[in-house]
DNA sequence: CGACTATTTCAATCATTATTGAAATCCTCG
DNA sequence: CGAGGATTTCAATAATGATTGAAATAGTCG
C-alpha cells in the first residue's frame, strides 16, 4: 500500500470495519482513501495506492456509486474518471442513513405490512401478529421521525442534536405543570 | 420448518435480512421465532420448528446472548434452558442500538482519536487529519446526543420522537426573533 | 472512421463464514 | 457421586462472498 502510515492506518481501519458494516474490505478502503484525499483519484491511482486489482477497484467504485457515496469528476486534459467524496460530512451522513434505511428498514416495513393483513389461522398466529404489530408501530414512529428530521438544514439539525435531552426536560416540566388534581394529565402537545 | 405460514414468512424474512444486518441467517431466524412466540422456547423446540442443527441453535443462542437480545428463563419441572425476547419493543430497540454502537462506532472513534494525535508527516497527512477531525467531531456530536437521549424513559422518548421537527420549527422562530439589526444572531441557547 | 485508452465484465480462484453432527463436557437430580 | 439428559465444542463440509486478471466492451480524440 503506497500511502503514508497515517493514511494507511485509517484506510486499514475502514477496511476492517467494512465487514461489520455490510460492505467489504475493498469498498471500505477505497472509500476511506477518497475521503482523506486532497484531490480526486482515478481508478489507476486507487490500484497503485491501495494495491488492489483493476477489476476490484472498478467493482468497488460501482458499489460506492450505487450507495451515492462518491461523486464522479472529470478533470481537464484527462479523460479518466476521477472520484471524490463530498466535503460536507453531514451530507455524507445523510446519504449513509438514507441508503441504510432503504436497504435495511424499508423491506422489513413492507413485509410487516403484508403479514399484518393476513388472517391469523391459530392462536399462535394471533399472538405473532400482535408482536409484529408492535414492531411495525415502532418502526413507523421512528421512520416518521427520521423523515421529519431529515428535512432540516444541517445548521438546525446540529442545533437540535446539541440540545439533546434538554428538550425532554422541558417536556417533563410541562407534564408536571399540567397534572390535574385527580392525578391524570391533560393532553397538551 | 414446522411453523404456520404466517410465522414462517416472518422468520424467513428475518433470516434474509440477517445478512444485511451483520448477523447470519440462523441467528435471524432464531430471533424472529423467539420474538413472535407466546411461550419461551428451548433449543430442541428451535431445532424442531426451524429445522436447524443442534449445534447451530446452540451457537445462535450464544450469539444472541452476547448481544443481550434474548433472556434465559427456567421453567419449573423442566431443567432445559428456555429463551425469550423482552416484551417491550423499545427495550429491544435500545439494546440493539447500544450493541451496534459498541461494535460499529466505538472502535472507529478510538481509531480516530489515536490518529488525530499523530504528527502529520506530509501535506497529504495534514489534509487527511483535517478530514478525520471533521469526521470525529461529527461522530462525537451524534454519540453525545445519543448518550443523552438514551437516558430518557420510554414514554418521554416516544413523546420526543412524535414531536419530530416541530422543535426545530421553534428553533427557527427563536432565531428569527433574535436576529440583531446588523444581521448577526445573538447566542441564546 | 479507426487507434488508442479507459472501463467493465466474468469465469476461475481464493478466502471467509456458516452449518452440521458426533463426541466431549457440563449439570442436576435422585 | 454417578446416570441421564442438556449443552457446547469442534473438525469437517458446504455455502457464500471476495478478488483476480485477462478478455470484451465502451468511449474519445484526431
Amino acid at each position: 500500500m503506497n500511502v503514508s502510515p497515517l493514511i494507511q492506518s485509517f484506510v486499514l481501519h475502514f477496511g476492517e470495519m467494512g465487514s461489520r458494516w455490510g460492505i467489504n474490505r475493498t469498498v471500505g478502503q477505497i472509500y476511506a482513501l477518497l475521503f482523506v484525499s486532497e484531490r480526486p483519484l482515478n481508478a489507476d491511482d486507487l490500484v497503485d495506492l491501495l494495491g488492489l486489482s483493476r477489476g476490484g477497484v472498478s467493482m468497488g467504485l460501482k458499489e460506492l456509486q450505487s450507495w451515492n457515496l462518491v461523486q464522479l469528476r472529470h478533470l481537464p486534459t484527462d479523460r479518466r474518471d476521477h472520484f471524490t467524496t463530498p466535503d460536507d460530512v453531514w451530507a455524507i451522513m445523510r446519504t449513509l442513513v438514507e441508503e441504510r434505511k432503504k436497504r435495511e428498514i424499508d423491506p422489513t416495513l413492507t413485509t410487516l405490512r403484508d403479514l399484518l393483513l393476513a388472517t391469523p389461522q391459530t392462536a399462535a398466529d394471533t399472538h405473532a401478529q400482535a408482536r409484529m404489530g408492535a414492531m411495525h408501530e415502532q418502526i413507523e414512529l421512528l421512520t416518521a421521525w427520521y423523515d421529519d428530521i431529515q428535512k432540516l438544514e444541517t445548521e438546525r439539525l446540529v442545533q437540535l442534536l446539541s440540545l439533546g435531552s434538554k428538550i425532554a426536560k422541558a417536556l417533563e416540566f410541562k407534564d408536571k405543570l399540567f397534572v390535574l388534581p385527580g392525578g391524570r394529565k391533560e393532553a397538551v402537545a
